[in-house]
Formats: C-alpha cells, structure tokens, sequence
DNA sequence: ACTTGAGTTCCATTTTTTGGAACTTCTTTG
DNA sequence: CAAAGAAGTTCCAAAAAATGGAACTCAAGT
C-alpha cells in the first residue's frame, strides 16, 4: 500500500471539527503505528502538504492546500459560475444559497451564501448529506437515467423523515416530477421547518455536474415569494446551461407544478 | 525520494493559469520519466487527491483538496479574523482589500474583497509578491528584528521599481518608519498607479502571520479617505491583536507620520 | 494503411516503507 | 522534585513499492 493512501488518509482527517491532528490522533484515527504515523507527518510536513501550528506538535493543512482549494473553484469553472448566479439570488432575496456536487449517494456543499433574514438556514461547506433524501440530492439525480438511480442503490435506503422518499418508486415518482418541473423541492426533510428549492446544471464538456440551492424557513415565505426564488433560481441556471450546451436540463415549467406551497 | 514528494510537485503544478495537468505536462514541467507520470497521476486519483476531467485524460485538483483549502482559514483561525475586518473596511469604503502571509521572501495572497468601484485594484488569491517591495511585505517584515531580516534577504535585493526600497538600509529605515506609524504604505511599487496600506498583525498562540491591506487607485483617494482608510484597518487589527495578546503588534500613530499622501 | 503523439504496461533493480522495540522528551502527579 | 506516564522520535532488518527503459496500445491526422 502505497504512502500516497496514507497521506490521503491523513488529510480526509481534518474535518470542520478537527483542524489539526497529532502523531496520536492518527494512532488513533487510522490505527497505525506510532512510528509511521510520526514520519508521515514530518514528511507531509517537509513536502509542504502540512504545516505545523506555532511549534507545537500540531499539523494542520498547509497553504499549499489553500491555493489549490482555491484553484478548484476556477478549474471546475462551472461551479464559479452557479456560484455567481446563487450568491446574486441570494443577496437579492436574503435568504440562505449554495451549491453542492454529489459524489456517488452523498451530496456535499462547496460553496454558500449565509442569508441575511434573522431566522436562516446555516449550512457549512463540506457538509455531506444523503442525495435521495434532499432537494439538492433529487435535482442531481434527475439528471439520470432511472435505470442508473436504481443501480446507485442496490441495497434500497431508508427515510431520514416523513417527507422523504420512502422507497425507490417513490424517488423515481418524485425525480419525474422534478424533470417536468425543471426544480426539486424539500420541505422537513433534512431539517424540520426548512424548505429548500434546487436547479440541477451540468457542463458536458467537463462532465461536472451541480445543485443550486436556495433554503428558507417554511413559515416565513409567502407562496408568490417562493415563487420568485423558482424563477430567479432557474433562469440564472438556464443561462449557464445555454453557456455550457448542457443538454440534460430541465428548463422551468411552473404550469406543470402546483404552485401553492 | 518519497513518491510524496513527486505529488506535492504535482499539485505545486497546478496554478491559476494552469488549473488541470497531462501525463507530457508532467514530464515537461518536472522532468519525470513517462512511465511515472502515467502511474502517479492515477495513483493520485485513486486516492482522492485529483480528478479527471470528464473522461478525458486531463488530472486537476480534487474535490477533497478544495475542502480541506477551506477549512484552512478556519483553522488559522486568524486569518478568518482579519478576513472578516478587512472584508468589512473593504465593503464600507469600496475599495479591493486583501489580506495576505509571508512564506520567506514571498507574500502570497490568502483572501480578497474586490471593491465596488468602477476603477479598481484586482489581486488573485495565490499571486505571489517579493515581500520588500510591497506594503504588505514591509507590514510583516517589521514584526521581525532587523538582525533576521537581514538573514533573509543573504544577497541582498534588486528594487522592482522606483518607489521600492533600493537596498537593505532602506528597507531598514522603511520597516522602522513602519513600526513608529503602525502601518506600511506602498505607492507605485507592484502596480503603477496604486497605493496601498497594510498593517501586520500574528497571534502568538499559532505563530500566525497575516497582513491585511486595503489598495486603491493613488489618483482618486483623497488624503482624507486615505486617513480614514488607515484608521479603519488598524483600529479593525488593533481589536484582533488585543484578543490574540499579539505584543509584537505596532498600534497606529498618526502623529509621527506624515499625514498627507 | 501509415505515421505520429500520447498514454499505459511490463519487469528486474533499486529504493522506500513498515512496524516492533528501544529511546527521548515533555507533562502530570504523588 | 523525582517518579510515572504519555507522547513523540529513532533504529533496524524484512517486506513492499517505486523506478525507468522499452515494448505495447490507442487514437488522430494524413
């Protein structure tokens, strides 16, 4: 087993709530010995992958790492436009945007605009949360065919909550309806009380695929204010789709959607 | 050598005009035979560090390395900070604020706010600038003795441009001058026709560094907004410094400096 | 069908990596 | 303040991975 995995290892360590890791950490966390663990570090550390806080004997990532996560942004320059057009929705509305790729069954934010509204949705960067079972999720997964939703779940899965799909006729039920209605919608889903409406996009000439989101409590939107964020959310999308020639998007349909919430 | 070492080459490849990587660039740009390219660069993807583009044979930086970018502001949790005040001068005044590290000789930029006006300073996050001949570099560069500045700069320097210190004595006596005002100031130096203003900032618990700076068109500032630019950034850092107990912070003293531009 | 350029696979040799144990700090605590 | 304990580092021979040249495959372009 090459180094490469233990080093990649060592980086999907880090998360939101561990910024740095010890010689013991990674004992711990990866079950290795001591010894590899002390050497990898340094290692990581002289490559310039690593940085050591203060004089400590604390690791965290390095700048290095910094520009290259930067770098993905433009390099995926899809996602710097989707960001554009939610961070302008977002600001217009006041209300919580982000976007966020899937990697297999998960969806994952990469980027978001904090609302302004007192009452708002947080999510944070980098949080993973099941496809099936949100509107980001269902709006990525519209994008494919049924046959290979299904093979994406061999095992079938199971409902977080009451309004989630229950089982895969009731997702392919719901992606259908997302494909006539150019959005997917979630209500209670991850969390009780929220709302949030989704526009899937993709870049055929790169293969990336993203949601746009934008998130709201429930209580506080009137049905012509939601409705406003479809249209907003969806024309931004459907530019970039234009730009991009994505020929699996789903242009907005809201006859075909009950419009009250 | 470690195979450690050829990836950290690798994501050292990538930069803001090359965001994604062939097997040939590799060869070119780092002189490995083929064979070895062929097999890291799918090593590195096997293991999560890169992606292919679509399905083409074009490697870039993955997603784990662009989350784990952002959590490094988080953890240097003092960048987050003076992020936050600079992003606020930034907002307030209109005008591009960055806020940057030194590693060695180098500035490189961390964060950016582009300002609002039609006439602005654009910076990209990653650029790397030679830390003597910019304020940011010179706002940093007085947080250390005389004595280890000399150390860094063995050979001396060779002033990029008219305004820019022309040897050591006068960076000396540029460092010293920014230590009695608490703040650096650039005129012409990187750019023509841009002024700027930085002030340094660390926090002893991590040995952080950051500089942040405020930079605008030197035509169209009036002394007066110039002083409340300076004002601004440093009573924003003066409040981070307290909190990180940083003694090495220089406070703002405006009377000492010359006051108009 | 031929050429060219790009990428991949093969293989014996060389070089790293591994993990247990001994050794060195640093920290805690009696 | 010394002893115990925890955390980290270094050492070593065995085991595993990396190397690089050459042969091979694949896809365009002519």
């Amino acid at each position: 087993m090459s180094i490469l995995t233990a080093a990649a290892d060592v980086l999907r360590c880090f998360s939101s709530t561990r910024h740095d890791v010890t010689v013991t950490d990674l004992v711990t966390l990866l079950g290795m010995p001591k010894s590899n663990a002390s050497r990898l570090l340094r290692a990581m550390r002289d490559e310039g992958l690593l940085e050591t806080v203060g004089d400590s004997k604390r690791y965290r990532p390095a700048l290095l790492l910094a520009q290259i996560g930067q770098l993905y942004r433009f390099a995926a320059s899809l996602i710097d436009r989707a960001d554009a057009v939610v961070g302008r929705v977002s600001d217009e509305i006041g209300h919580t945007g982000y976007i966020s790729v899937r990697r297999g069954t998960e969806i994952i934010g990469v980027t978001a605009h904090p609302g302004r509204h007192a009452l708002r949705v947080v999510t944070s960067i980098g949080d993973r949360i099941p496809a099936f079972a949100s509107s980001t999720g269902r709006a990525l997964l519209a994008r494919l065919p049924d046959a290979e939703v299904r093979a994406l779940y061999p095992e079938g899965f199971v409902a977080p909550s009451e309004t989630a799909p229950r089982d895969m006729d009731e997702l392919l039920a719901r992606l259908a309806e997302t494909r006539r209605n150019g959005f997917a919608e979630s209500h209670d889903e991850a969390v009780r009380g929220v709302r949030a409406i989704s526009v899937g996009l993709g870049d055929p000439a790169t293969g990336d695929e993203v949601a746009l989101c934008i998130s709201f409590p429930a209580a506080t939107v009137e049905p012509s204010e939601r409705l406003s964020i479809i249209r907003s959310l969806a024309e931004g999308a459907a530019e970039i789709a234009a730009l991009t020639q994505d020929k699996r998007f789903f242009p907005l349909n809201l006859s075909s959607s009950e419009t009250a919430p």
